[in-house]
DNA sequence: TAGATTGTTAATCGATTAACAATC
DNA sequence: TAGATTGTTAATCGATTAACAATC
């Protein structure tokens, strides 16, 4: 009521709190009861203040004395991040990436439901990957709209990626996982979140290089 | 000769640098002579001065007039990034991930040469993937030693990410690219990027969660 | 109580953006 | 030349870290 999605949590502390749930949630399993913020801190590779720092977008049940409830702590982490179980997933592109990711979701994310792939490539299309139907493309956004789709995973040749998110847009959905290398254009109140793969390779090579510059100077 | 890799760029800048070639290295084959820096910075989806600002890195022959030669620049930013193909590339884990990852690498890194993949699974020791053998994790270390291999790729099980890590560090490794959703601890000279597909997914999720409960209230 | 930790505010740090003299 | 852009420095912005009163 009072304005509770107003402060909106931002993507890195979003991250961070992600990272909290899995960590929590295996010391739930393992029986842990009670830690304190540097305990969680050394888990997650953050600093103690900065896990204070994002809890505090989180009704925490801390206390000096006893730290925090781990399974109490835990719920509140999930309620805040929201379940999302509401909306369904589209899947665009079901290359060896796209498979790939499909095994993966499918495997990890059982509170989220992927509901379609949408493929090109005709020898594909009438076919279930993974139990998930796989459609042709063409018929993405008459899907979109009437399933109500909101989050789409994008995984299909650079050169469809901005074409795709504006028929994603225009039939509705707000939130995309951009898996390809190409910089998206899309409205503000969409939220593109992109894995460049490519680039996170590039970057462990010139850290690489770097390093090995480094020795020889040494 | 004169500290060359003494101002290590930051992640954020070699990630855009990362961009700027890419985007350079198209417009280049496109048979674009000369571009502003505002053209570079839409298209690689950033602001003007934060184009600027990178290049600062790059040995760069731009003029006020002119703005900048393409294929000059990109190859300054290829120079600057460094072709890293001194070093080979190992991969750890062949399970759905690990192979679409293969595959991926294959097909878009030809600069970059991955010379074997690690696995448990007997199964699957001693085949080829993508002309790339397959090995027996147990043989990990000597490899990494006798090879000198200095970038690995982590592709594997959660719970085998932090012993896998300690024994590629003390075999050499400087750089590693973690797919797994755990919090490395490695020592400070080793570069790592965590590509968490497992947290762009919930990420993803909470802001179309957000954007859904704003939308209900307005 | 004494001591350590929480929740929160203040300070610091780093990265992005703005500004502007030099210049073509 | 006049005008626009570069290279670079200064200002702003945001995020992380430090500090500290409240507290159990």
């Amino acid at each position: 009521m009072v304005k509770m999605s107003k402060h909106l949590i931002n993507p890195r502390t979003v991250g961070r709190l992600c990272i909290y749930r899995r960590v929590l949630n295996q010391l739930s399993s393992q029986g842990t009861k009670r830690l304190f913020s540097r305990d969680l801190a050394s888990m997650a590779g953050v600093s103690p203040s900065q896990v204070r720092q994002d809890l505090m977008n989180v009704p925490t049940n801390g206390t000096p004395q006893n730290g925090y409830a781990v399974k109490e702590l835990a719920e509140a982490v999930v309620t805040c991040l929201g379940t999302a179980q509401s909306s369904s997933v589209v899947l665009l592109g079901a290359g060896h990436l796209g498979q790939a990711l499909l095994h993966y979701f499918q495997a990890t994310q059982p509170r989220m439901a992927m509901s379609a792939v949408f493929e090109i490539n005709p020898n594909m299309v009438g076919k279930h990957l993974h139990d998930v139907p796989v459609w042709d493309i063409a018929t993405l956004d008459q899907y979109v709209r009437s399933a109500q789709v909101r989050i789409a995973i994008l995984a299909l040749p650079a050169e469809e990626a901005q074409p795709a998110t504006d028929r994603l847009v225009a039939a509705g959905v707000t939130s995309i996982l951009n898996f390809t290398p190409v910089r998206l254009n899309a409205p503000a109140h969409v939220f593109v979140e992109n894995n460049d793969i490519q680039m996170s390779l590039e970057r462990v090579a010139f850290y690489a290089a770097a390093h090995t510059k480094e020795k020889v100077q040494a």
